[in-house]
DNA sequence: AATGAATGAGCATTCATTCAT
DNA sequence: CATGAATGAATGCTCATTCAT
């Protein structure tokens, strides 16, 4: 956790960023419908009314998680989509960031897994919709140009494919735990390694 | 699917059968928690409080969902494990099977992906736990005997592949929709192809 | 229970009895509103609905027991007090009569006992109204009757006196078990032993 | 009772008593079961869900009441059992603090008779089985010495004595209302009177 | 900033009752 | 006579939210 905040006078952002940490933490170990504003606001040492101080609603809190998530998520893959690089090293880069994002926003990971499909069909959720599409063009992409210039397999169905890549990723979120045995960096490679090259051995 | 019964002597037992997958559709797409009693009701065109008069509760009608669709699995898995295949043909079996499974109980697979860990702190679950380890150790066992024979490669981390595996054949059936453009054969002849050799071209 | 029905054709008035006895059976044991319908069912070997078709609801099943019950008490009751008997003797005839009612229809009393006061204010159990005021009347004349021939003691308030002996007479019900090991006639006698001459010793 | 507190800072914890208060005085007058929770609300002048921030349920009200209640009844108790008093002496103070309960806690003395049986059979409620068995040995005890002494007659049943002398205090407790002609006090000496030297005539 | 108390809508479940067969 | 299936109103309870203090 931040810093102690300031004795007064200033409006404290930090208290919010803790409270949506919070908030999170629970949201993916109890699913969003499933946590009790209650749960939250012990978890946070406070009581439940005192929560709506700082937010308008539960919802609200969810939008925050997942939005701050969203946004630093698009400024690392926009980095690497704008850096020019080849299929094969675009691919590298973007599931690395992928896991270094798990690392980062765990939580806010698992929150999105669960529950976007039925948040997408609220207006006030339609980013996740917009997002969704974003991250098909540039995995699809990607993908695309590998198999054009002979990067990856030609035989293979392109939308399984990236369904494939795609949710081999970012399942790993349900399971993974910061600071565990493995780095990002390091579950990135073996990943990495096992969509391109397969897990059987060559001959 | 809540066609209207024909207007003949039927056995009635059938009756529940097209309740469940009824209800099943509905968790599916919403959610366990998230579904009312009363949707369920809706969707089958009866009253809520009628439901009672076949199920216990609406979490007896999620047990006889779950434990119906493991039992059918088990059958399915104990027969390609029992059939004394090398490492690389029990996993192609097991992951076919697994694709007609979802085929089979597309919403079951949906909800036990989206529900089997918070259910399974609950005594009543406890058989999805007792099934979890042995899935564990029917694929880890065979991904061993695998890297063993030199049919698998020695240099990823086995726990790691394992999820990876196990992961990627689950979260399909998230957008699987059966009567699709592939067959689940077909899927798992892609997804294998994949995962035992790799997106990249080999050169 | 009765004689075997019937083949057929005759009404067969013994099975309402049959259905009324294990009613108020179940109702003794646990209420009239916490017993359902089903279990009454369930006790008489049908189904909830088939009660139905012998009565009109529960509530009737009700009624039919206590008006039934007090139709036989009254004529006991009537038999008594129309003997011409003194007050002491009409006391003892009447607590007998009591204690043979309990022997007789222990399931009724406790109904009684437990239900009379809320029933009364509906219009459809107003008799237990009258019943009751009945009652009075033949206990407290009694009772006056004995105070001023000098039978019983006037340093008692009278209204009290009514509501002692009546009391302790009739919450017998709630302990009394038929077939055990006092006969109704050897309770009335040690409690018209207690209520007349008292628990302590004489000098 | 459901007066309006004062418009001060009152402390809270009143709040409860006046709540429980309120609901004992609906379940004495309905039955536990047969009061709806939005009545007990009602009469509070607040919703139903509101109870729920006072207590976890119907049940835990019901459990406080009359815990309480015999919690103040054995301080009266036990005080009286602890003085050395002889039998007779005994009986007297048992029964006048019995009705000095009764004026105290009627509604909960109401409920206690009406509901202690069928709730004895729930865990929760084991402690009403052990003031029951506490009661009786207290009275049969009391009774025994009495008739070892000569203080009481030795020809009755005893255990019938008991029951006799039980229910005759108690269910005083369904036609008890506070602030009625007669103190507990007066009650008490009339009811030992009728219990001791019996409503006949002395000659 | 936070509390304590309350609101009100909604939920799973129960149950007396109905009715076609 | 009895069953099987359904109804619909009510019940205990939960929970996001509000608001005066």
């Amino acid at each position: 956790m931040p810093t102690k905040k300031k004795p007064q006078a200033i409006p404290a952002p930090e208290r919010r960023g803790e409270l949506l940490a919070t908030a999170a933490e629970v949201f993916a170990a109890q699913g969003y419908n499933a946590t009790t504003v209650r749960r939250i606001a012990d978890a946070a040492g406070m009581l439940a009314g005192s929560l709506y101080y700082h937010f308008d609603s539960k919802e609200s809190m969810l939008d925050e998680i997942l939005s701050t998530f969203l946004g630093e998520l698009w400024e690392g893959y926009d980095a690497v989509l704008g850096a020019g690089l080849g299929p094969r090293e675009t691919i590298e880069a973007l599931v690395t960031e992928s896991f270094r994002e798990i690392d980062r926003h765990r939580a806010a990971v698992a929150i999105y897994q669960k529950e976007a499909r039925h948040l997408a069909a609220q207006p006030r959720f339609q980013y996740l919709v917009e997002s969704q599409e974003r991250f098909e063009k540039a995995w699809l992409g990607t993908l695309e140009r590998g198999v054009a210039d002979r990067t990856f397999r030609a035989d293979l169905d392109i939308r399984l494919t990236y369904r494939f890549v795609r949710d081999t990723v970012w399942v790993a979120a349900s399971w993974y735990r910061p600071g565990g045995r493995h780095s990002p960096e390091e579950i990135a490679r073996q990943y990495l390694s096992m969509v391109l090259d397969g897990i059987a051995l060559r001959r």
